[in-house]
DNA sequence: GTATGCGCAACTGCATGCAATTTCGGCTGG
DNA sequence: CCAGCCGAAATTGCATGCAGTTGCGCATAC
């Protein structure tokens, strides 16, 4: 990844407008990893051997791991290390409950909030997703649904709460299974999306967050919610 | 399970640390202070001169610093310090906004998932602080004002959604200017919260989420969104 | 064969030290 | 008198070292 062994030269390639901390880099390093599955649930985290894979000491690798702990991608227990975060059954609802309710909210905001141009924008987005979801294209389909919800955040015109949404989505991204399996779940995503963008278009707040619900109750059977292995040790 | 309710969860959902670390220590007293107003917003947080003033060394500190940074009650620069977090009016804004629409999801949830008990402890809660109101106990009302609120996030059954409200709740602390300032907006505090409970004990969840969104905004004259000094110095 | 106690290895929590960067005092020049 | 620059103090970022605790393996007893 990033190797940087403090030798002269080309002090950092990137951003000289703000250069992150290693503990930063640390932290987005380990959330990607997390969120893409590369470090399962359950996992430990040793503070050591993070610390040798990304070339730091344990510093700022602890530092990161704090971070993290905040976020809720990872627990901590004290003196008994770091592990990925695996809530239960239970708490994997009730946040994806709460992602469905912001969404909706957002939504509704959406309704109220998006101007010409953004309203222009999102239908242009669901229009191509519907090409995409005639294709069959599965992996552009799902690239775009995410630039689609995020379309909902950024028109709800509230960072924060977008903020909130994101981070929900984030936390709940390693236990998505395989979204999207077969083409009927494609077609009816898009109809759904199809349903959230009329009312929108049309004002509706209340009808766009009920879409939003709809929809989002329709992909939670899809997202498998997996349980869940056994802790594993870190490869 | 054993369910710990005499330790504050600060930012983890649960608390399983019998004795926790110092950085925790370290992040709750901060907080503490943060919200409390004995640190002011825009206020330098020197690690060095955390540390001695608590008696241990910049490491706790940092780790400290990082969980409240993650958190949203401070800001990091990176190689610039840390200082208590000052959103700008228009971010408070947002969050007053996204607390309010949270608050109003959660109730809509307690008007259907409430059982027979909570309904009467949230009734009970409801006419004990209109003795309040009557008494002009402005101190008195303002706490139970929070358990009101508590018992609106336990009642939607959603912890994560209650983890949500009461974090932005927490951000928004420190701009609380003096709420319920008179014996007129605590009779008016008193009468939106029973339209909220009304409609709650009704089950009819869109009128709980109406009457919890009319309180807020209500509210939100009362909190006076303070635009904040120029920094300053740690006392 | 199972349960119990002991000892060791591993890991975390924290303190300390050093290098790099930012900031501020004072100085010079316009 | 004010803008710009330079050097030193202050402060952060990170590495290293040590002490305390946890967990595990192994030997022993029942």
């Amino acid at each position: 990844m990033d190797e940087r062994p403090d030798s002269p030269g080309a002090t950092t390639p990137d951003t000289p407008a703000r250069r992150p901390t290693r503990a930063e880099t640390l932290a987005e390093a380990i959330a990607a990893a997390i969120t893409e599955g590369r470090l399962a649930p359950g996992m430990a985290l040793e503070e050591e051997r993070l610390a040798a894979l990304h070339g730091v000491s344990r510093t700022p690798v602890r530092e990161a791991l704090r971070l993290l702990a905040a976020t809720g991608l990872i627990e901590q227990r004290p003196r008994r290390g770091a592990v990925v975060a695996r809530p239960e059954p239970a708490r994997l609802a009730e946040m994806f409950q709460a992602m469905a309710e912001l969404e909706a909210v957002c939504a509704s905001l959406c309704a109220a909030a998006m101007g010409r141009a953004e309203k222009a924008a999102l239908y242009a987005r669901h229009a191509a997703m519907g090409r995409l979801a005639r294709d069959g294209a599965v992996d552009a389909y799902r690239d775009a649904n995410v630039g689609f919800h995020d379309l909902l955040y950024a028109g709800a015109g509230n960072r924060y709460l977008a903020e909130l949404a994101e981070t929900t989505r984030r936390r709940l991204a390693p236990f998505r299974a395989a979204q999207l399996g077969g083409p009927d779940r494609l077609a009816a995503s898009h109809a759904e999306h199809g349903a959230i963008v009329t009312a929108i278009l049309a004002g509706d707040g209340p009808a766009a967050a009920a879409a939003v619900r709809a929809h989002l109750a329709a992909t939670e059977g899809a997202w498998g919610l997996m349980a869940g292995q056994p802790p594993a040790r870190m490869g």
